[in-house]
RNA sequence: GCUCCCAUCGUCUAGAGGCCUAGGACGGAGCCCUCUCAAGGCUUAAACCCCGGUUCGAAUCCGGGUGGGAGCGCCA
């Protein structure tokens, strides 16, 4: 049987960096065994789930390049199937009808609270055979009462659930409505899902789901449940730790395949390996080497792997979310040298994109101000000189070449008898604004004659009234 | 409270009874290199939660404790 794998979000926000990574795993396991992934939104609650969060969803799928094998199946549009499933069950008599009213059910709880048991459903209606007048009635899953129920689970192995520690689940709400565990099963079912990857807050609710599965006569699937990601500080990841949309990632600066490989080392290990390529990732992933315990999440390491990724990936490759973040600074990327060229010459001192962009930003657009602090140790009356010097230099340079550059640089320093350093750092502040820069002569080619001359100039003039 | 799960450096992890004087990576510290920032190279500090048991031998197996997490909705 071929494998069919799913990710099954519920619209009601963005897509959380977790999720990503549970459906990361599901991609990755339907990938390697030469299965489907599939998409499905949980959309039940229609209070809670929005268009907006659906579009948030689509978009960071895409983004991390996570594509489904098939059109994603939204909950709502089954609701028809559901009710069908829920009639044959009560046909079948593997489900009934329940007439508690809810201040019922919130008594009955209480009680048992305060008897220190663990709150449950106790059944009251399972063999009314009356109904009562004037209320609509839910129905409930007619849950076994004895024997247990083993999940036999990829990555926590055995798990034996007691069925009298189970009650009998609302599967459909009195409105008519089906409920989250209901919709699963049969989905899964009627997906033919074969391996439901998923967090691990979802163990309590699988033994259930078996039992249902069973009554219905399906084959329940495999279950992995992985543990969910902590924050830093050791408790769940929210949005006080900072960014837990994916979107947000992008907006830090990663690159897609980077937080991908990141998330794919949380909770996994193939070994020593740190980096993965996407094939990579593929062909050696495996649910059963997942961790058990929860992981922290570490943005230090993120941005090392992000580098990593810088350094290695083919400038065309990032070229595009470059590109993307420039315009988020507000510089038009056209007007200037090629995106891979920069890429090139700036990925060894960045880390994040944003960082590149912010230090490249000087290739595209003029220089606004100088860094304050760089260009009163670097702007001097004697820098002035030596850039005076220098624009002539250039000036005569029969070709704008890197090495004709380099010469020229390394000349005048000789000539002045001064170190490299106070000839490069002037120019660095001349042309880029502040002190950082790739090696002077890279830049200087990069940026151009043109811009090299009128910005040493300006540099020149405002050293000089120092 | 009840049910279920988990436990190796600060963090992510390797480790499936002797290969462990517990390995790698991030981060930290130091040194080298150097036109800036980096990158790179080298060195270094840093962990088996505790207590019992099994065994010739336990980070690895078992039991208990402690600590963390998840779930207990007409939410998903």
């Amino acid at each position: 049987m071929s494998v069919v794998t799913r990710f099954a979000p519920s619209p009601t926000g963005y897509l959380h960096i977790g999720g990503a990574r549970t459906a990361l795993f599901s991609y990755l396991y339907a990938r390697k065994h030469g299965g489907k992934f599939l998409l499905r939104i949980e959309d039940t609650d229609r209070e809670r789930s929005t268009d907006a969060a659906v579009k948030a969803i689509f978009d960071g799928m895409e983004w991390l390049g996570l594509a489904a094998d098939e059109k994603p199946i939204f909950q709502t549009q089954r609701f028809g199937r559901y009710g069908e499933v829920a009639q044959d069950m009560l046909k079948a008599g593997t489900a009934y009808h329940c007439y508690c009213s809810k201040e019922e059910l919130e008594q009955m709880r209480n009680e048992q609270m305060a008897r220190k048991e663990k709150p449950r459903y106790d059944g009251r209606c399972r063999h009314r055979t009356e109904p009562r007048p004037g209320v609509q009635p839910v129905i409930r899953f007619r849950n076994p009462t004895g024997g247990a129920v083993v999940v036999r689970d990829l990555i926590k192995g055995d798990i034996v659930f007691q069925n009298a520690e189970l009650d009998d689940l609302i599967i459909v709400r009195s409105d008519g409505t089906p409920t989250y565990n209901f919709c699963v099963v049969v989905d899964d079912w009627e997906m033919g899902v074969t391996h439901v990857i998923r967090g691990d807050d979802h163990v309590n609710n699988t033994p259930r789901q078996i039992n249902i599965l069973s009554a219905l006569g399906a084959t329940p699937p495999q279950y992995g449940h992985v543990p969910m990601i902590l924050g830093s500080d050791g408790v769940k990841l929210s949005k006080r730790h900072g960014a837990v949309s994916v979107v947000e990632y992008r907006a830090l600066g990663f690159l897609p395949d980077a937080v991908l490989n990141y998330l794919v080392r949380l909770g996994w290990s193939y070994g020593d390996q740190e980096l993965f390529t996407r094939e990579e990732m593929q062909r050696l992933f495996d649910i059963e080497r997942v961790q058990k315990a929860p992981a922290r999440f570490d943005m230090e390491k993120l941005v090392w792997v992000n580098h990593e990724y810088l350094k290695r990936e083919a400038p065309e490759n990032v070229a595009g979310e470059f590109r993307w973040h420039l315009e988020r600074l507000g510089v038009q990327p056209a007007d200037g040298p090629k995106l891979e060229d920069v890429i090139l010459a700036q990925r060894e001192r960045c880390k994040t994109l944003v960082e590149m962009a912010e230090k490249s930003k000087f290739f595209y657009a003029d220089v606004a101000a100088y860094n304050e602090k760089d260009a009163a140790k670097h702007l001097t009356p004697a820098a002035a000189d030596i850039l005076d010097a220098l624009v002539a230099e250039l000036k005569a340079l029969p070709e704008w070449k890197p090495e004709a550059i380099h010469a020229a640089v390394h000349g005048l320093a000789e000539k002045k008898g001064v170190g490299l350093g106070a000839v490069a750092q002037p120019i660095r502040v001349a042309v880029a604004g502040m002190a950082v820069s790739p090696p002077i002569d890279r830049t200087l080619f990069l940026l151009g004659r043109e811009r090299t001359l009128v910005r040493l100039e300006a540099a020149r003039a405002y050293a000089a009234k120092k």
